[in-house]
This record gives structure tokens, C-alpha cells and sequence, in this order.
DNA sequence: TCAAAAGTGTTATCCTTACACCCATGT
DNA sequence: ACATGGGTGTAAGGATAACACTTTTGA
């Protein structure tokens, strides 16, 4: 039954990579571990000693930040020689993944440092309604971009894409659709990687810090898919300390959809789906009056194989 | 920037193969595409000439099925050794696709053939009810399972996850569990692939037909993946033939989920959603009145970057 | 006339979202 | 007093699921 997999396959073998988006929440910002002195994701061979991806994975990136990893997930798989810097004598598989952790302590040497990801995506922050330079300076290049197509369809389509990934003409904003505004940000040549060496290394404040190789990708297909997630699965709580108040849960679910939520409505929410309980204790670290603290309930795990954190949105 | 991927990669190579879950519906059925004579799933090797991992497995499959690929998306890439059959004297990663088609023409020869999934997983089906050998004759074995854990809390850890997965005890069954599913009866000791060929070579009615090396765990993965996608993306269409009646689409949708659906209910939602046109036409194949023959309107995929159709199940 | 499928009308219920408001604490 | 955050009540609107019923065809 094998044989299919052995016939044919002599010198097409390839290099494994492990890479990692590695996300934390801190401070109200939603973060990312970056190592080369930033801008370049954790990643590494995957090797024949590894058991398996996930733990050539773990051992590569608590190599690297010295720190264990929590929640992983696989992202995804790919092998395109299209955005390949190097003409590529040796075929490189890349395979992603997303985990989650705490930022408690600074990650070991080696340029290793949290980033906010909002650096790299400063259209992605709706937190204080859709930033001016969306309709300013993004939009109009997109429309320009749209009008440069050979025919009229085309034209069409373009500038439909860009309405409803950016919420133009009346489209809501959607927070998921992060990889198709980078991608179509990068089809319309507004965000290629190499800008970045050809100007003055500056980087620009509307479309974003530029990353290593495809690394800008791979961080969208992270948010992208943790900012699905948090609907329907409680992951939050990997972001959070031990224990935390109703409004830091509510900061960091807003710090990844990037956008604010309705606080009578979450607080209803969290509870009603006893996610979590009170601890007893209360925290006057914020201003105002002191609010309980609450630890995650470790039985919903168990309790239910689905399950989620809805976000009740604030539309105004 | 590139550096960390070049230093110990030496000796440390692999065979990529390309796997994949090719999905149709015919005659209300839901299957796969098999090769061997059955019970493994078309794959073959990444080749350095192809341009990428999706391109590969079209080629792959188109030559081992003789039909083109349609919609792909991919599902996980996996390198474990726990299940491999060899010792592996060279290390295999797998990459795994699912594929939507219409099974309009029997595939070209080499033991390729549709079959319906369910022969594989006969408790994932609850169109007419729950299968009473899930109360029967599943059920009691994972009692027995779970009672033979070392101690209480393990024991009643794994009562839950049998009641959560299998709909016991009062939980609702959700259709989407799939995977966990074949992982529970996996773990259970009643799903080991190794079963078929120590009996008689005949396949257990309640526990399911075995497959190659661990090809059933990447099928559960991708119906898993495909009854998830049809609630909030309209890809049953990609099973359609180009016009249908709303039985035909609810049948179908039927099949992939596994339940039933609320007729009169299921067809408000499609026509409001404004998934399908009517094109004049009507259907007298099917006894009774003749129906209304619908289209899919292709401009949803450009109108909507999201969107689906939902299931409003039948709770009776 | 009956079975089978196509359709329509309507209602009870729940969930989502929003609005309005009061409470407790520190400065 | 007032700013800041904590917290409760409730109502409008929409979506979901169910029930009851009529219509159109072929056998």
C-alpha cells in the first residue's frame, strides 16, 4: 500500500522549517516574539531527532527565547518558490505554527524581543474606531491600484476587494479578514517586503514595518486565525496571568480582534458561560472602585470538547 | 536573516508526500476517492518541479483519478512516528489536502473508486436518528474502557469525553466532532487499524472499515473540516451539478452533516441568504410536485469575502 | 384518491445589542 | 465633587426552530 510513496521520490527530498508565531498580550497590546533584533519570526530545521513537528517546534523555540511553550497550533504548510529570496538550490517546506504564552520575562538574548503587532499592521487597530489613514492614504492607493487594471471587470473587482477587506462604501470592517487585506495589500505593490531596503530603511506608519522573507504573511495567518479562534474557543485565558479582573480579560480580547466590545455585555457573556469564577480576592490597581478577581474555570476543558468566548461588539 | 535555517540542516532532510481527502456527493451519499482497490487515499510525492505544494497535488491526483481538481484547501501536515508502520530508515512528512468534486464520470482505472465515508465512520451517521449501536455496542465498551483507568479522576475524565463526543448522558451530539471522535475509539483500543488484518479480514458494521497506515485519522480530519466549512462558507455548491432543486441541496448537505435539516426552514434560509437563482426551469425527476431548478450565484464568492450556509438543524 | 414532494404562514423562544442607570473607590 | 472603573436592569430587534397547513404533480 506504500508503494506510491516510494516510487518516484529519489532526489526530491527536501528541507523541513519549523516557524513560530509566538503571541503574548501585555499592557493592553497584543504582542509577538521576533528574533534577530525584531522583525524576523523564531524559527528552525526540523530535525530527524524530533519526535514530532510540534516538539522540534517546542525545542527550537525554548532554545531560542528560553522560555517553554504553552498552546501551539499548526497554521499552515507551504512551499511556493513565487516570493523565495534565494534562487533555491535546496527545496524549502516551511511549516507555521501559533502559540500563545505570557510575556512574564524579557526572552533571552539573541535579538529576541516582543513586538507589537499593530507595528506591522497599523490598519488592523480599530480599537478606537478605523484609523483616519485607512480612508486618507490607504484607500486612495488602493482605487488607484484598482483603476490601473487592463478592463473594465477587472476594475470592478478590484475595487469590490478592496471595499469589503477594508470596509469602504458602506461594507462593515470584519477583524478575521487579516490575511486578505495584507494580500491584497501586497498584489497592489503596497507591501512588499523589499521596500523597506530600498528607502531609507524608514518604516511607514500607515503600511507597516516590513518583515524577513514571507515572515509578514505568516504573522497574518496567525492573527487571522487567533482572532477567529477567540469566538469559539476560550484561549484567551492562555494569554492571561493566574488571575485577572473582568476589564483586563476585556483589554486583552480587544488587544487581538482589534476592536473595542461592549463592557455590560461581555462581562454577561463571560459569566453567564461560566468561564471563569471569582477568587475571592479583588484588585485595586486601576483607578475606581476595586473590582474581583477572577481565575479561569480549568473544568470547561473538560466539560465541553467546543465551546467559546463571543464577542458582543460594540458597533458604535 | 536566513542564517538560522542554513545552520543544522546537514543530514537532516526528508520526503514530503502530498495526501488528499477528495470529497463528492452522489445519490444523497457522501464519499471519498480511494486508490488501491480501496481503503487508502490517492497521494504521492512533493516533487522539486512542482511550483508549489497545491500544484503538486493537483498533478498528483488528476493522474491518478483522471478528473481535474477543483476546490482545495489545505488540511495538516504531520510527521509523527507513532504510527508509522516502518522503523523509517528516512523521515516522511505528510501534507494533506481536501478536495470538492462532482463524481460525474467513474475514475480511470488503478484500483481508484468512490466510497461512500460512511463505511469508514458508521456512527458518524444520524440522518435517521442516532445509529442505535452507539448505545448499544460503542457505548458500552467505552464504559468499559473508561473503567479499566488506574484511578477515579481518569476514570471519570474519560466517561466525559465519551459522553461529550458521543452525544451520551444528555450532551447533544455535534456532528463536528469527528476527529475526537476516531481518536476516542483510537485510544479506546477499538479503532487500531492493525484489527482488519488480525480478523477475518472482514470489517465491524459498528466500528467501521480500517485504512492504511493512519489515512482514516486524515479522513476524519477532513470530514471534520468539511462539516464545519458548510456553516459559515457556501462550498456544498462545489458538490452540485451546475443546476439543482433545493431537495437535491439539502439532501446533499444532509449527507456531509451527517442530520437532518428543517426543510421548510432550510429553504428560507438559502433563498434569503441569496445563495441560488432560480433558472426557470423545474425538475420532474423525484415523485411528486415538480421543483423549481435553482443555479448558484457565482457572485456571492465576489460579493461576500464570507459567508455560509447555515444548517437549521432538526432537533426531533 | 393517495403518496410524495413543493411551498407558505405564523408563532414562541432565545440571543444580540443597546441604552440607561446606579455603585464604590481614590484624589 | 468628580473621574474612573465596577456592575445591574431591561427592552427592541432579529434569528432560530417548530408547528400547522395548502399546493401540485404522478401513480
Amino acid at each position: 500500500m506504500a508503494k506510491a510513496q516510494a516510487r518516484g521520490t529519489v532526489g526530491n527530498t527536501v528541507d523541513a522549517n519549523l516557524i513560530a508565531v509566538l503571541a503574548a498580550v501585555t499592557g493592553g497590546q497584543p504582542r509577538v516574539l521576533t528574533v534577530h533584533g525584531g522583525d524576523a519570526l523564531p524559527s528552525g530545521p526540523f530535525e530527524h531527532a524530533h519526535r514530532s513537528l510540534q516538539t522540534g517546534l517546542r525545542i527550537w523555540v525554548e532554545q531560542q527565547t528560553g522560555r517553554p511553550l504553552g498552546y501551539v497550533e499548526q497554521l499552515y504548510t507551504f512551499a511556493d518558490r513565487d516570493r523565495a529570496e534565494e534562487p533555491a538550490a535546496r527545496r524549502v517546506i516551511s511549516i507555521s505554527y501559533l502559540g500563545l504564552t505570557r510575556e512574564d520575562k524579557p526572552p533571552d538574548g539573541q535579538g529576541a524581543g516582543w513586538r507589537n503587532w499593530y507595528d506591522y499592521f497599523p490598519w488592523e487597530d480599530h480599537r478606537a474606531g478605523p484609523p483616519r489613514f485607512i480612508e486618507d492614504a490607504i484607500a486612495p492607493q488602493l482605487r488607484d491600484w484598482a483603476r490601473s487594471a487592463p478592463d473594465r471587470k477587472l476594475r470592478a473587482g478590484r475595487l469590490q476587494r478592496a471595499a469589503i477587506n477594508f470596509g469602504l462604501d458602506g461594507f462593515d470592517w470584519n477583524e478575521e479578514l487579516v490575511l486578505q487585506r495584507y494580500e491584497l495589500l501586497y498584489e497592489a505593490g503596497l507591501a512588499h517586503e523589499a521596500l523597506r531596503s530600498q528607502s531609507t530603511g524608514e518604516v511607514s506608519l500607515t503600511l507597516g514595518r516590513a518583515m524577513t522573507a514571507d515572515h509578514r504573511r505568516i504573522l497574518a495567518t496567525g492573527i487571522a486565525r487567533l482572532r477567529a479562534k477567540i469566538k469559539y474557543r476560550p484561549v484567551v485565558f492562555e494569554l492571561m496571568p493566574a488571575t485577572f479582573t473582568l476589564l483586563q480579560l476585556q483589554k486583552s480580547v480587544e488587544a487581538l480582534a482589534g476592536r473595542d466590545v461592549h463592557k455590560p455585555n461581555f462581562r454577561r457573556l463571560i459569566e453567564q458561560q461560566e468561564l471563569v469564577e471569582e477568587t475571592g480576592a479583588t484588585s485595586t490597581e486601576a483607578a475606581g472602585r476595586p473590582a474581583k478577581l477572577f481565575r479561569f474555570r480549568q473544568a470547561v476543558l473538560a466539560e465541553r470538547g467546543t465551546t467559546g468566548t463571543r464577542l458582543p461588539v460594540s458597533r458604535a
